[in-house]
DNA sequence: GTGAAAGCGCTAACAA
DNA sequence: TTGTTAGCGCTTTCAC
């Protein structure tokens, strides 16, 4: 059986009170009782019990990431970035796969499992605007991603809008006017797809080219397979296309697969832009310009956010937050040499 | 505040045992009592709290998993299914990242955290066979990978050595008898790259196919830029190859990314063959021949042997186990068009 | 079939 | 500066 603080105390000849002081560095004891202690501590190889010490400070020093899968790349990233920026700051990450599942989404909202730590990040892509209030829990959560916006907590997200529609102007500036979309989704105007096209679409009117509805191919999930037959679908089509816009790395991974089977040379005769930055996109052939969506920041960030909600810095004055990381675009060989 | 135990039992007109009883699912209770206090339970919205409850039993539901990082895609997937295994088993998992570094593995071991958890999954890079006691643990660990072996504790992990073996004596079955390695470890016996390598050079020798270490390229970390890297050397030096076998995908990526840099053919001038089969392997162009490992026969058995220890089924009684999965031979394009 | 009460190991008022 | 004590919310003997 390991040792508990009365035991050390025991030894010690002193209090647990007195054992307690010792370990949480409480300031006033004597320098003679202080090593006594942690004599006995040394003897008895003590390890303070996390379990009882939560349930008596009601917090414990986890918090829950809930995101769809982590064999998704971007969700692999987010997961490190996300547990480096918990440990800098003294805490565990304990991980829900949900698989992009409405259901599963909300059982993660409402499982018990949710007591075993302070706080949950939730990266929800099932849940839509309209579960806005299921997010209001009794315990601080943080929102990423783009399914709901306003919603009653704080919300760290990026700006899909903006970055989409400078990844289309760059293209544009590059003298391409077919520019394909892959991965859009059927009538979604909130959500990562529905906001990248509106970006999209804006960048489009503002430079006076038209919008042709068969550029763009739609499909649910962002998985490489799904680049390369959405790929296959738009050359089958004979839809003439100088370029592609793809809503994720991995499509876009995908997608430069089907074209050069195609025998498509890229960026000669179609050039590919994806959406993630994932350090893969850096060693395809070619390399992929991609959009930094400025995921350590989001990580980063959401941590933070969180912790201040956990330890009641800010709330509950401080009313839901919506914060914005910044993007970049990051230009490699699919677009053409750069300058 | 939460409603407890207490309030229910009050609201109910019970005693907070006969609450539990309900909660717990004790059988002798009558029916009327059960539904006076699911009403109760009901109308205050009780959750359990876990944290007592695991202060009280000993047990808090979730378990470690200690690996490298989550952005290496093979600790990902791995990752992945030991999230999907504990689920399965009404287990969360923790996930704590080492970098494989020897220290913070050995931090992971001892730190107090692994109270907040029932066992210990670790994926160690950094730990070597001298290490071997420090898995002693006052705590179920199972350890996984290739580092140490008939260690204190069980162990779940697959047949490097045959495995390495059957992917060269693929490629000399298709004619290569130049193979370069990519992803040595220097003067290493036991690891996934000494492994690796031992098998490589049994199939070897069983063909009377001569060993040349100038085939041999060493890089410590198993990143893309270093496969490329060892590539672009490879090349430099101007050792003559007609295969490339990549201790695992991630590299053999990398590799092929040089090599097409290069206007190497693959595979016709170069075949090429991975390790890990990643879910990228499929899309890469050319799609890549790799080594399957098991890799959910490992997620899976690990989490079925750890809960074994945990739940005392097997412990003390069953001495440490070493548990083999079985692997084997995806074949793709990077080898030529099977048959 | 149900209740009373002890105690898991710790923290924090309050006392001394 | 240190000790005493009352819980945190739950499970679990042991009565009744």
């Amino acid at each position: 059986m390991a040792a508990t603080l009365h035991d050390v105390a025991h030894l010690a000849g002193v209090s647990i009170k007195t054992v307690s002081n010792v370990i949480n560095d409480y300031p006033h004891i004597r320098v003679q009782t202080r090593e006594k202690v942690e004599a006995a501590i040394a003897e008895l190889g003590y390890r303070p019990n996390l379990t009882a010490r939560n349930l008596r400070s009601g917090r414990t020093g986890a918090i829950s990431l809930a995101l769809p899968e982590l064999s998704l790349s971007y969700f692999a990233e987010l997961a490190d970035s996300v547990i480096v920026a918990a440990e800098r700051r003294g805490m565990t990450v304990l991980i829900e796969q949900t698989g992009g599942d409405r259901a599963r989404e909300l059982e993660v909202l409402r499982s018990p499992r949710r007591q075993l730590t302070d706080g949950l990040l939730i990266s929800a892509l099932g849940l839509g605007q309209d579960d806005a209030l299921l997010l209001e829990q009794p315990y601080p959560v943080v929102l990423l991603g783009e399914r709901i916006f306003d919603g009653p907590t704080d919300h760290v997200t990026m700006r899909n809008v903006e970055a989409a529609r400078a990844a289309t102007e760059y293209l544009l500036a590059r003298g391409r006017r077919r520019i394909a979309i892959i991965g859009a989704h059927e009538g979604e105007v909130i959500g990562s797809a529905g906001l990248r096209l509106r970006g999209h679409r804006e960048a489009l009117e503002a430079a006076a080219v038209p919008f042709d509805q068969d550029l763009i191919r739609c499909t649910a999930l962002w998985h490489r397979s799904n680049g390369a037959t959405s790929m296959r679908e738009l050359l089958a089509s004979g839809v003439r296309f100088d370029a592609v816009f793809a809503f994720n790395d991995t499509l876009a991974l995908g997608a430069m697969r089907a074209l050069q089977e195609a025998g498509i040379r890229i960026p000669y005769d179609v050039a590919v832009v994806g959406f993630d930055n994932l350090d893969e996109s850096l060693y395809s052939l070619p390399s992929l310009t991609t959009v930094d969506p400025g995921r350590e920041e989001i990580a980063e960030t959401a941590v933070r956010v969180l912790l201040d909600r956990i330890e009641g810095k800010a709330d509950p004055v401080v009313p839901p937050r919506e914060i914005f990381a910044e993007f970049s675009i990051v230009e490699r060989e699919s677009t053409g040499v750069p300058g």
